[in-house]
DNA sequence: TTTACTGTCTTATGACAATATGACAGTTAA
DNA sequence: TTAACTGTCATATTGTCATAAGACAGTAAA
């Protein structure tokens, strides 16, 4: 569970913290059952506040990713969607529909941007257990 | 250009303009050269302040999407990418895993992430000249 | 020039987001 | 019980975001 934060990237320290544990659980470096780093130690780690981190791990528990066990830490949950597979059908349309128009309007056709999602498609196939993305992007 | 906002979705007004717009030039229903609606007009009419939509048309500006002609009015450019090919394909690449991860922690599988792709492009094609998503997404 | 239309800039304000500190409560093992 | 670890809550501070009002500047046509 490597994590590294940019503060120069606009993006909340708490948010990349979600992001970055999101991915890992896609990507399988991080597995079902199997417990986070604390709340604490992350937070030295990282450099941030204890509530910072603690505000991202709430976050992915209202998420239904993540569940906190008292006393004890925090643990990825395994199948955690609560919605009906229509609903997560459609959860994600919308979240197509978006990727299409940002495809347009950087003039990348339909053939290749099928082809780069079968490209990355196939890198989180791999399971690099890196953090991040799970395969390193061409620049 | 049929535009309406939603006050209660959380979403700014400026970004539901914004994105609004970048919908309809993906889709066809505004086509390139043409102009926008006023300030003003566009203000009135969704009953916000004109700079809230002026908001809006400077972020479309920013993003290339949009040029303004002062004293005229704004209009949509033709191919207004600055990036370069490759700079363009690993932007997509990062959004392309950013919808990934959130398939997968929606389950929603590999061949059903696809299938829906393939829908939505389908969806897109047809050019409705309808307001915000091209075609109705079934619920 | 005048009028009426374009968009732009400056500034203000209210709300909220992000982060931080301290006190607290549950669990485990010595 | 005590100590050391887990996460949690209440609260405060700081900064930024979203929106708004007024004054301003460029363009076009009468």
């Amino acid at each position: 569970m490597l994590m590294h934060l940019n503060f120069n990237s606009g993006q909340p320290a708490y948010l990349q913290v979600v992001d970055q544990i999101k991915t890992a659980a896609a990507s399988g470096s991080l597995q079902a059952g199997e417990i986070l780093p604390g709340i604490r130690p992350l937070a030295e780690q990282l450099r941030i506040n204890r509530n910072t981190v603690a505000k991202a791990y709430a976050e992915l528990e209202s998420q239904g990713i993540i569940e906190t066990q008292p006393g004890k830490g925090c643990f990825l949950i395994k199948n955690h969607s609560p919605f009906t597979r229509e609903v997560r059908r459609k959860i994600l349309r919308e979240e197509i529909d978006a990727l299409l128009v940002k495809a347009h309007h950087l003039q990348v056709e339909k053939e290749e941007l099928l082809n780069l999602v079968n490209e990355r498609l196939a890198a989180f196939g791999k399971k690099t257990g890196s953090h991040g993305t799970p395969a390193s992007n061409p620049a």
